[in-house]
DNA sequence: GTTAACGGTGCAACCGGTTGTACAACCGCG
DNA sequence: CGCGGTTGTACAACCGGTTGCACCGTTAAC
């Protein structure tokens, strides 16, 4: 015979147990002030006695909140967890998270069918609210978020989006970034620069090029400007076309700190020094950073910052806070490739 | 101003529009036998007109069901998702569940905070079942699941413990797996044989080494045994090991593809041709596998399917099935490694 | 023509908490 | 002694669904 499933204890039998009725029960639990404190002693003696945990379901319709918060994810699971980026920003809201009552669940939106799954759930308010991690213009989920009124979070910027006043943001200045690492080449006193980017239409490589350009003008050409995938291999092969081209320079802005790892093995095997011949700048600053050799001067996002401050905002929306827009700011983190 | 937020229809409203009591409405809306097609029409079209979707939480309340299932993880996040073999089985989890209304939460569960939460989170009912991705022994979550009576699911063979009769089991047969592997290389005349295997505390490995021996006998000696981390860094590594020992043998017997990626590197810069010197096979099936060159003959571990199998046991144990355990088999997948 | 059977519906209780409000007991005060 | 004010507690309604059971009007059987 399995052991006999004990059926959990109630408010009722709590309040039966310390002589009181289950709304003085329940006032004590929760610490009001209306209820005395020899009171309080016997309710939670009892609670304690009697083993008392408040069901999670009764407690959700009571205060008409299931104290979940979903995190939308446009990518599938392994692409997610496989990029380092997002899985830093994601324990950030999970660490935030665990520090209140709240549960963060992972949603994942790719498919049609996946989305469909979303919308169920949210039109159930099956959640208190939700962080799109990669939000996107025209997202039909966003909308019925925006119709039901459900607290939202987005993560990245999203130009012009109609939803400025409903939804809140948060985003690391990319354009920030892209300043401090060419500015830091300027300062190292570097004239040709070559970049090696990311995917084109990603928003961030568009407003980290814009900073770059901001500082580097004419230093920085359209022709050294290459959009690659965000893998060491990418930075691999890319250094391997610059070098093929037998053009001159002295330093190279990367998109990823895994691109500067490839790029740094590229040059490397062509017989220049890092950074004595030429300087590299990452982004990120990864744990790769600091482990490759030369050790990687790098543009440090702070991810978990961002994940911790996401987190809030939803948690302060959900108490009937006003939408609002929050950037985080980027650092240079100083170390030997330049 | 933002939008007002559109309070949701409630079934009393859906009642009132279709001119029917709030029970034979939802009644209707769950299809009941009981009440006449007529009926239900009138009450889907009122439904549809105010755009009605039952509230989670009042369903949960009545039903005695949150409609969520947690996945319990020891590791965190990041390892987790690097590697693909977990990444794999949670994407069957998470395939399967959507096919129900059921909605699957990770719980990690690596610090002692983390395990407290998850402890809270379970004594308050907030899961109808729970999946534990990596059981372990002694673990007091385990204790807590059972006196608490909620249905479980362990992922992974844990010989001899105490919840037999209480949690359900599923796992894959990693001796059968470990007897595929040596097979192949016996029937392709292989005499003298490697292995490089994972970690040696990992269950998995202690099975498939049985599998291993129990064909192979003495062609597999002790000293060729060698334990390692999953990584094709450290297949590379050990198999320069082997090399340095200037041993005879003509098979490797690997505990991963990437191993066996990284195995075959090492072996063909020393010098040797494989499949033609030297035998190679891996394990798990990945991606990398078919990618080798040559193609690695490999065992398949069907994780998506696990993932599938372990879904749908916690949802038969939700609705009172009895506890089960079932083995999934393994596959010997041939390529051009061997 | 009475009655049993049956299909269809509504009332009310219930799931397990929280909370507005009424009320009783007690206090000090005039 | 009667009053208003405070303090502590209980009653009952509520959150939003589901469900046991009673009841109604038919129809069929005797």
């Amino acid at each position: 015979m399995t052991q006999p499933v004990r059926t959990a204890p109630t408010l009722a039998e709590v309040a039966a147990a310390a002589g009181v009725s289950r709304s003085t029960a329940s006032r004590a639990l929760n610490d009001s002030p209306r209820i005395s404190e020899e009171t309080k002693r016997r309710v939670r003696a009892a609670a304690k006695e009697v083993n008392f945990v408040p069901n999670a379901r009764g407690r959700a319709l009571a205060v008409g909140r299931t104290e979940i918060i979903a995190v939308l994810v446009t990518e599938p699971l392994s692409e997610l967890f496989s990029d380092p980026t997002y899985s830093e920003f994601l324990s950030g809201i999970t660490e935030e998270l665990s520090e209140s009552s709240y549960l963060p669940v992972i949603l994942q939106a790719s498919s049609t069918h996946e989305r469909n799954r979303a919308r169920e759930h949210f039109e159930r308010r099956s959640f208190d609210a939700v962080i799109d991690v990669s939000p996107y213009k025209g997202s039909e989920l966003l909308e019925v978020l925006r119709e039901l009124g459900v607290p939202t979070v987005l993560c990245g910027q999203l130009e012009g989006h109609p939803y400025r006043d409903v939804f809140s943001t948060v985003y690391s200045d990319d354009e920030e970034g892209g300043h401090f690492a060419a500015l830091a080449m300027k300062d190292r006193g570097r004239k040709d620069i070559v970049a090696v980017l990311g995917p084109q239409d990603n928003p961030a490589v568009v407003d980290r090029l814009r900073g770059y350009r901001a500082v580097l003008g004419e230093d920085l050409p359209d022709a050294n400007v290459i959009y690659t995938g965000w893998n060491s291999g990418d930075g691999y092969q890319a250094m391997h076309q610059i070098l093929a081209r037998e053009i001159a320079f002295d330093g190279v802005l990367c998109g990823s700190d895994r691109i500067a790892a490839g790029v740094i093995t590229a040059l490397n095997e062509a017989g220049l020094s890092v950074p004595a011949d030429v300087s590299v700048v990452g982004f990120d600053d990864h744990e790769i950073a600091a482990r490759c050799v030369p050790a990687l001067t790098t543009v440090r996002q702070p991810l978990r910052e961002e994940g911790h401050m996401a987190a809030n905002i939803a948690l302060d929306m959900i108490k009937g806070a006003e939408p609002t827009t929050s950037v985080m700011h980027m650092q240079l983190i100083q170390r030997d490739s330049l």
